[in-house]
DNA sequence: TGCTTTATTCATCACATGATGAAATATATG
DNA sequence: CATATATTTCATCATGTGATGAATAAAGCA
């Protein structure tokens, strides 16, 4: 087809190749997306994805999913307000970071792909955890007071609250979920939570 | 090794396979699972998984997953108590379900599987819209008389309890879920649901 | 200009996968 | 006992995968 060498200049395949891996990665997840597949979707040779990423597969899935979101960042945007509205801010962010359009595809593959991967959900379970648990209760006068067991048992119910709303949303698109506005949401889920803070 | 034709009886390949399978699609979701694998695992020749589903993959997986659970029993079930404990019993039916060893390994496959592989949300949409939104929405008084807008937000947000509770408890293994007593689940999780049908 | 680096294509490898045909042997049936 | 049938192993196929070496051509630099 084309000649072989060096293309004449401003084709930008690595982009390409990162944005064809992006598409693929959040709509089949990591195993059902090949290289060869992205390849195509780049439209550029197959070697070239490993020319561009030497460690194949796995680096590109890195890349694509480098640091989609800062979660120190979050968290801060989250205590930031009043303590009696850590529930709403908690679900606004959220939604404010998954709705947007340059991380969801990213964020989507990190879900589709870790959960069946084992080792993305050490991941999940380390941020609800750490930033959930350590770091927003404590940012509550209520919580911040209570037992461990007692916080885990409600921080626990709060990542229900999370989890179920990316999976409902983003991955099997329940109808008022996946339909309604960030804000609706906002006031149907925010309370539900802020009810586990306040007590 | 061994040698040619049939085994001296009293093996059960069939049931090794069935068993073998069950374990890993579980674990690593249809996509990870190999048919040589399951053979592996059920220490039988890999042509013998043909031999006996030949249907192949698809077919092992269909009768693996063949009606872990009913679903009409499943709602007649939540709707045969008084109405303001249907929350409760949802949560409660549905973790009798769940915490069964016999339905698990083939509920956790379905939803390992399902959420890379499009077309198995549809079933769990519709679930979700029939099953929720259409009877033991119907069962309430409440939530009967609603306009079908305001179901629907609130069948979303009942969703997302289930989802949630499924993803945290089983797959993502969230501390204070997963390691949770069905009980203290119930009495957590059941009221929030309860709150969408009251009003 | 000439040399080096980078980008691109082509040609393969080794391997795992799902699938199928054929042979061998135990059990079931007449 | 003889014959059919079910169960098992072996031997392949075609395909798709991630990976690598080598050739070629443009771009960058001396």
């Amino acid at each position: 087809m084309s000649p072989r060498g060096r293309r004449p200049a401003g084709e930008n395949a690595r982009g390409a190749i990162l944005e064809a891996a992006r598409e693929q990665f959040a709509e089949h997840g990591y195993d059902r997306t090949s290289l060869r597949g992205i390849a195509r979707g780049a439209e550029v040779d197959p070697r070239l994805v490993h020319h561009y990423f030497e460690g194949g597969k796995a680096e590109l899935f890195a890349e694509v999913m480098h640091a989609p979101v800062n979660p120190a960042a979050f968290i801060a945007d989250v205590v930031a307000g009043p303590p009696e509205d850590i529930g709403r801010q908690l679900v606004r962010t959220f939604l404010g970071v998954w709705d947007d359009p340059d991380n969801q595809s990213a964020l989507l593959a990190l879900v589709r792909s870790g959960l069946t991967n084992e080792g993305i959900t050490d991941q999940l379970r380390g941020f609800v955890e750490q930033g959930l648990l350590g770091q927003i209760m404590q940012a509550h006068p209520v919580t911040a007071g209570l037992p461990l067991r007692e916080r885990r048992r409600r921080a626990g119910v709060i990542g229900v609250q999370m989890l179920g709303l990316i999976i409902s949303r983003y991955v099997v698109e329940l109808p008022g979920v996946a339909d309604a506005p960030a804000a609706t949401l906002v006031e149907r889920i925010g309370p539900i939570i802020q009810a586990q803070l306040d007590s």
